[in-house]
RNA sequence: GCGCCCGUAGCUCAGCAGGAUAGAGCACCAGAUUCCUAAUCUGGGGGCCACAGGUUCGAAUCCUGUCGGGCGCACCA
């Protein structure tokens, strides 16, 4: 079953065999790297439907020229019976036409496979840990937590997609000052619950109505025993209760766009269990953590600087600008020293760990990675790591800001999007753009129904292609392959377009960016668009000729693939395919 | 002062682990279209890929430096 086998993989296979025919003839030396050699699609369709540069690449270690090595791998190809056309171009690229059966059976292909087309296995069971959103459980989701929960989930789906074994992991900083604040501000909620009257919400506390409920509830757990009682008797109860009612408010959050985690790591627990002091342990061990003092940080020397010697990890030593300190002064684990055994734990049951992180949190990236580093290199196995660093998203409403500000307590909440727009247009937006680039997000814009939105763009391709099945029905048609031969150029060069998204589909898992598969469905509904409109001003280009059955099934069951391959790309991004509009 | 990200058409952005003449959309220009397969279509102009070096058969892509923009630089989270 060659369901993991692309087109396109199955024709460099072709191509190494032939070169390792030549190697057996002599015409290139033994054992000559072949790694640069590859075979993908030319960018200009002109020049066919595959070209490799192998005569380039091994011109020198066979001691000849590129075009006279090309003749002889042409020579070879030309015998392949998919290869319609092998012609040599250029500084000596050699390019490949395949035979219309090669197309017209990858058609087939995505009609058999179905929801499977282009799943893959490259990523040959690897483990990978995606650890994504990870927001302060300190109140709903709101705008600035979107896209990198959209990045994140979009790509553990491709990932999947691609054989790896997933794991989508929430890391909840439950352990510090901040959840002290959000219980405090829990307790005046309380008291409000409790009757009293407690007027403006002090500074540096968490103004939020969110919190109204929750203190109803603890009002009605405990009544009134902890209303006047010295905040060292209710903090440690509240706050676990408060944290676990933001986590719940999270979640139901993020599950209207559609995102569910499958562990959520608490700080806490991992404090509480102990793993900072083992993963300290362990450096220590391994003399990656020592006793020093930091120097004063150069350029702005804080006024309260003071030398102080603390438990370092030497990030220095794996590229980063400083040793970072796991502990404080006070004994305490800095949020650092609490990430890094959080980060040992995530690898000890993954092969691969990506974390996507808020762009402001960039500053952090090298120690982390440093931590990482230390593991693989204690541990002497690799452990890929990837930081992915999601930019901030700007909304606007008409081409006007959208000021939010979580002081006052007026943030655009993440719920508050997605009721107003639909969780596919939040997530196909936020996919639109590489997760690096500042991006805007415009109420009016996202939800325009015209072919400058390409969230409207492609679901309409989707959609015209089941309103026309329905209407080919309707007269008794449907779709069927058995005259696929009558496709003509415009059809086949749709089939090829769409055909590469298998190849685009390990790309963009490779390279860890699903927003190349928004940016390829936005290019495949353009051509399907494009095919379409051809209808327009000739009749017998429709889809549907009444009077030419054969031809029509055969268009349909196009149509339908097309629509199989929108269907799956959208999945890929968590998108629904609409059927109608 | 240091680090990270970004710099591609007037604007918003792609550019597939280095490939052939750098692509879309908007805007602009010129045509077509009132058709019913609703939410237009076809074509065109427009670029020193910020700048300067380097690596090599070949660079928007990789390396170094400069300039410009954004973000970050605590024992914070």
């Amino acid at each position: 079953m060659p369901d993991t086998q692309t087109l396109h993989a199955a024709f460099a296979e072709r191509i190494a065999a032939v070169l390792h025919a030549l190697e057996m003839e002599g015409a290139l030396p033994h054992g000559a790297s072949t790694t640069a050699v590859t075979v993908e699609p030319p960018r200009d369709p002109s020049h066919g439907d595959l070209a490799t540069n192998a005569a380039m690449v091994l011109a020198k270690p066979a001691a000849t020229n590129p075009r006279a090595l090309a003749e002889k791998i042409v020579a070879h190809l030309e015998k392949e019976p998919a290869v319609s056309r092998a012609e040599i171009a250029g500084p000596g690229f050699i390019n490949l036409r395949l035979a219309d059966s090669v197309w017209l059976d990858e058609l087939q292909v995505i009609a058999a496979l179905g929801p499977d087309y282009g799943r893959s296995r490259v990523g040959a069971g690897r483990r990978v840990n995606v650890e994504y959103v990870s927001a302060n459980p300190t109140g709903p989701m709101h705008m600035g937590h979107c896209r990198g929960a959209v990045v994140g989930d979009a790509l553990a789906n491709l990932l999947e997609f691609v054989g790896h074994p997933v794991t989508r992991e929430y890391y909840v900083n439950d352990a510090g000052a901040q959840v002290d604040v959000l219980a405090r501000s829990a307790h005046l909620r309380y008291r409000e619950a409790l009757g009293e009257s407690i007027g403006e919400i002090p500074e540096g506390l968490y103004p939020g109505d969110y919190l109204v409920p929750v203190g109803k509830v603890l009002a009605a757990e405990f009544g009134d025993r902890f209303a006047d009682a010295p905040e060292g008797e209710w903090l440690p109860v509240f706050k676990p209760q408060v944290v676990h009612a933001m986590m719940d408010m999270i979640r139901s959050d993020l599950a209207l766009l559609g995102i569910e985690h499958d562990v959520f790591a608490s700080e806490a627990e991992l404090q509480g269990a102990g793993k900072p002091a083992e993963a300290e342990a362990w450096m220590r061990a391994h003399d990656l953590v020592f006793d020093g003092v930091l120097e004063a940080p150069k350029g702005k020397t804080p006024e309260d600087w003071e030398p102080v010697e603390l438990p370092l990890f030497r990030a220095t030593k794996f590229g980063d600008d400083q040793d970072r300190p796991i502990r404080k002064s006070d004994g305490n684990w800095t949020y650092f020293g609490a990430d890094l055994a959080y980060h040992m734990q995530k690898a000890s049951a993954a092969d691969e760990l990506i974390d996507i992180w808020g762009a402001d949190h960039a500053g952090t990236v090298k120690r982390i990675k440093a931590a990482v580093a230390a593991l693989a290199e204690g541990e002497g196995r690799a452990i890929p790591f990837d930081v992915k660093l999601v930019q901030m998203v700007q909304l606007l409403r008409g081409g006007e800001p959208v000021k939010m500000s979580k002081r006052s307590g007026t943030f655009v909440t993440l719920a508050d999007v997605v009721r107003e727009v639909g969780k596919d247009v939040v997530r196909f937006t936020m996919l639109t753009r590489k997760p690096e680039a500042q991006m805007e997000f415009d109420f009016a814009k996202v939800v325009e129904a015209s072919k400058d939105n390409p969230v409207f763009y492609v679901q309409y391709a989707s959609a015209r292609i089941h309103s026309t099945l329905r209407k080919a029905a309707a007269e008794g048609l449907g779709p069927d392959p058995s005259a696929l031969d009558r496709l003509g150029a415009d059809e086949l060069a749709l089939i090829k377009q769409a055909a590469q998204f298998p190849r685009l589909v390990e790309a963009a898992a490779a390279a860890r960016e699903p927003h190349r598969v928004a940016f390829f469905l936005y290019d495949l509904a353009a051509a399907f668009h494009a095919f379409w409109n051809a209808g327009n001003d000739a009749p017998e280009k429709r889809i549907i000729v009444t009077q030419d059955p054969a031809l029509t099934g055969a268009r349909l069951f196009l149509a339908t693939q097309i629509g199989q391959v929108i269907r799956n790309g959208l999945a890929l991004l968590g998108v629904e395919a609409v059927e109608e509009m």
